[in-house]
Order: structure tokens, then C-alpha cells, then sequence
DNA sequence: GTGCTTGCAAAGACTTTGCAAACTT
DNA sequence: AAGTTTGCAAAGTCTTTGCAAGCAC
């Protein structure tokens, strides 16, 4: 069973359990999310799924976004711009940290396993409950300041860290 | 010699070195950032430094806040919501995480003091260099949610909590 | 059929900016 | 005097919302 379609039997259920409808905006929306790899802005995707049904508007792709949190199938990630990225939750991920390059905007994320635990601890602290965390490193490119300004192409070459788990456990 | 006074010495060098002037309104909002206990938006500073010099406009808020984060004064806090809040930087203040109670909307600040080594330990990892980093844990107030929705009253009362500290090492 | 959905365009919320007058050095 | 700064109001940017027509069930 592949991702896309465990994310639609998750889409149907959730929709269903909640007396919404399944329409034809809806599943362009939620394959458009398939169709990007890392991070997307909402604009983005309201243009992917447009190439799969051209009469999406961009206010239900707003109306979707909710949805499909909901549904844990996408993750709202703000990075302090004026905007927000979403990206679709693979069925590997752990918790991440998100490092932003302030240069070119790339948006890399690394494992930060040990949040888990400090967000509880400072929760309980507070006497409060975790109800979700971030960790956002904002950064420059070293090597490339220099020379002309951070590329993108340099940071796709960097993809396979992505994975690279740091804890702080040793 | 006082907090203010080391703040408004840091402003007037800052102005100088940068061929910048030293006006009422910046005075006033500078004054301003001091009233403040934590956390305020650009809406609250900017009563503040009316209270002070009424005739303070709004523009000129959002014209002195991006000079007082580069000289330190002030720092930025976003926490994803449309708008953003900002802290005045004391001086015994290390890296904090910012924990958010989304149900009054309350923000404490816990030492992270790992993060600096998280973010250096990330960063260089993808070949970047640190720039500046954040944490923050969204939480629900555990004991209050049963009856009337958690209050602010009650947040106040946990402040001897936000200066503990976390680490992650032990 | 019932009532959830949609697209459009207008509204909203916060922040930024153009401009002529006012002010700091 | 020279060049920065200000207040005002208009502009901007992303996101949300009202409404009548259109669909899913």
C-alpha cells in the first residue's frame, strides 16, 4: 500500500467521520500535495493542483490546509516569514528541527529526537501540556558568501544529510 | 549603572555609528521597551510610548523595532501567530525556549541552554553557519481545562517558574 | 432533496512605504 | 544648511470570509 493512497483512505475516513464531502477539489488538492517533495507555500500548491484540475481556487486550497492537518497528512511549518510552508508527512518522520538558510530560504530538516523529552519536562514544569513543539536554526551558507550568493542547486546536493539524526544524548 | 541606562548608551553609539539621529520618538520608545515586563507586541509598545510622547505614531514603532533588535535591545519573538511579539533583552538572559499556552495565550521563556550546541552541531552538518535559533513547545494548561478555560491569573502565578532551566544533559 | 462546498471578490490583520513637513547635528 | 526622521494615509501581502450557485450523498 503506498503513501498516497494510505493518505487518501485516511482523507475518506476522516472526511466521513466528520459528514464532509469528497469532492473533486478536494482529491486534486490532497494528490497536489503528493506531488511536492520537500517544502510548499500555499500558493504553490494551489498551483500544482491547479495543473490537475484548473478550476481550484485558491480560497479552498486555504480551506483544505486545516483539513488535511487535521488528518496528520501535512504539517504546517512557520518559519517567521509572512507567509507558511506545509510539507507532507512521510511515513518515516520523527520529530525535526528546521534549518532555514537565511541566504537562499531552503528549508533543510534534521531529527532532533531529544525534543520529545525537553518539551515535556518544560511543559510539566509549567504545569502545562505538550500540545506541539518546533526547533528553528536559522543560518548562513559558510562556503558559498563569498561567491555569488547561496544557490539552491547547493543545497539540493546536500539532501542525502537530511536524514542525519543529531541527538544530544552524546 | 542601571539596565536602561547601559540600553540607551548601546542606542546612542549604535545612532552614532551609523550616522542615525537620537529623536524624541525613539527616546520615547526606547523608554518604552523598558515598561514592559515580557513579552509585547508592536500595538502595546506603541501605547506605551504614547503614554510617553503622544505623539509617537505607529510607522515610527515599526521603523525603531528592526534598530533595537540590531543593537540588542530587543528581540523578536514569533510564535506563528499573524503578528509578531517582542522582549526586552536582560542581561542575565541566556538562550530561552519560548513555551506557549494556546489556550491563554501566555508566553513563558525556559533555558535551553543545549541549544546553542544543537543548532552550531545542525548547522554544520549541512554546512552552515548559525545565525540564530528557537524553540518553542505550544501546551495546554493541564489542570485548568476542565473547568473555565485556563486564565492568565494563573500564568501569572507560575512566574518564579521561568527562570528555571533545562538541559539536556542530565 | 438536503446541506456541505465552491469560486469569486471583498474584507481583514498586521506591517511597510511614499511624501512633504519637521527636526537633529 | 544638509540629510535624517516623522506622521499620515495609502499600499501591500497573505489569509479569511460572505454569498449565491453547484455538488456529494
Amino acid at each position: 500500500m503506498t503513501e498516497n493512497s494510505r493518505h487518501l483512505q485516511r482523507f475518506q475516513d476522516f472526511l466521513t467521520k466528520k459528514s464532509l464531502r469528497l469532492t473533486s477539489p478536494r482529491r486534486a488538492i490532497l494528490e497536489a500535495v503528493h506531488g511536492h517533495e520537500s517544502h510548499y507555500t500555499a500558493e504553490e500548491l494551489l498551483s500544482l493542483a491547479r495543473s490537475i484540475d484548473d478550476s481550484v481556487s485558491r480560497a479552498t486550497v486555504y480551506r483544505t490546509l486545516p483539513i488535511l492537518q487535521e488528518c496528520d497528512i501535512v504539517r504546517e511549518i512557520d518559519v517567521g516569514k509572512d507567509f507558511k510552508y506545509y510539507a507532507t508527512n512521510r511515513s518515516e518522520d520523527n520529530f525535526q528541527a528546521q534549518v532555514v538558510c537565511v541566504d537562499c530560504d531552503n528549508i533543510f530538516e534534521i531529527d532532533a529526537p531529544f525534543m520529545d523529552w525537553y518539551a515535556k519536562t518544560a511543559a510539566e514544569r509549567l504545569g502545562l501540556e505538550v500540545d506541539s513543539q518546533r526547533i528553528q536554526v536559522n543560518a548562513h551558507c559558510t562556503r558559498l558568501r563569498t561567491g555569488q550568493t547561496c544557490e539552491h542547486k547547493a543545497a539540493k546536493t546536500s539532501e542525502s544529510l537530511l536524514h542525519s539524526t543529531i541527538s544530544t544524548h552524546n
